[in-house]
DNA sequence: TGAATTGTACCGAATGTTCGGTATATTGAC
DNA sequence: GTCAATATACCGAACATTCGGTACAATTCA
């Protein structure tokens, strides 16, 4: 990390990048340390209650940004549904920097995540899942077959991001966003 | 765990549902001794090379697992297809106690496992994608479809793993498998 | 100045690991 | 067959290290 922002923005944003890597038990203070140039007790500092409340920054912050750069724009019916649904590819690729970022779902799912944490990104899943299932009804799928589309959808990139892990091929998610993009423009027209 | 089994099957079987559930960070060797019943020295009898040698140990466990009882199978071509396919998703579905088990192969991405490790398990996973591609072929896909539904299918399987264990929904895996019958038996119908 | 921030030193607990030793089963020589 | 020698499985107690976390003085910056 360069400087310090005046807000911790940066800080945290750090912070994500490790535990998206390393997951919860996997990152270690001292790591965290190293790599935001912060002492110690300059981390405790800023989050006083340790390990647990750095996560719960982290997993603020993403929540935060799914509403703010993915959910809403998904909602905003001021643009056309396959605007906001490529623009929301975009996003998402940007976000796992086009799969070689792991989620952070997937990472604290493993080894128990404390339950006010599981809650509040179950929350968002949910809310991704809804607001996904929305914009496939406006352009005129049934109910059924948009919340099975929805889930689906994110099923396919947690697991594309698992297999791009797995396998060190860079292509595997994008090619994913690819053919659902195509799916997509299928709905459009029919 | 009972009694010691001559073999180490039924120990590493025992290291193995802890791996899969904790990650390596996350699994203590005071948590390997509760769980098998064997107390820490007496692991390190058995694996002296500690903590990493037993991840090996139930890396090389599952991988046979899977070529024995997946791999083979699928390429058995004394049974027809449709009837291989429905046996597969049947092994699996008991292999991931119908979700709600994790797949080893995501939990050790986090961190970097040892390249050792790494190797065979994309070896693996590419066994696999080859089989169901030939499997695909074998009813009568062009190649080009038949490696993007292959390598589509075991990302399902991940990301529906990662999805049911989030939301804690106990038909995420199961809806998913039965979605993927109903796709391989179009491609017979066509 | 005074308050926010950082550096240094430290702590108890937990980590992975090793050691010395025991009990039982298996082997080998006589 | 007998009995020593070996091999295997296991255990309790300690090992060195690292963990997350704390206390407090030094520094920075307003």
């Amino acid at each position: 990390m360069a400087q310090q922002a005046s807000d911790n923005t940066m800080l945290i944003d750090a912070l994500f990048d490790i535990f998206r890597n390393h997951g919860y038990e996997g990152t270690t203070i001292s790591l965290l340390s190293e790599v935001t140039g912060l002492q110690k007790s300059s981390l405790y500092h800023h989050f006083p209650a340790g390990k647990e409340d750095m996560l719960k920054a982290v997993v603020g912050y993403v929540s935060l940004q799914i509403h703010q750069n993915i959910i809403a724009p998904l909602l905003n019916t001021q643009s056309k549904p396959e605007k906001r649904f490529s623009n929301m590819i975009a996003t998402i690729k940007a976000f796992y920097n086009d799969g070689r970022k792991n989620c952070l779902l997937n990472v604290l799912n493993l080894g128990e995540a404390k339950a006010e944490i599981k809650k509040l990104q179950n929350d968002d899943y949910c809310a991704w899942l809804d607001a996904l299932t929305q914009l496939s009804i406006e352009v005129g799928i049934s109910q059924q077959e948009a919340t099975e589309w929805a889930e689906r959808f994110l099923i396919v990139i947690e697991g594309a991001l698992v297999i791009q892990r797995l396998t060190s091929n860079k292509q595997v998610f994008e090619k994913q966003m690819e053919y659902e993009q195509k799916q997509f423009h299928k709905f459009l027209n029919q």
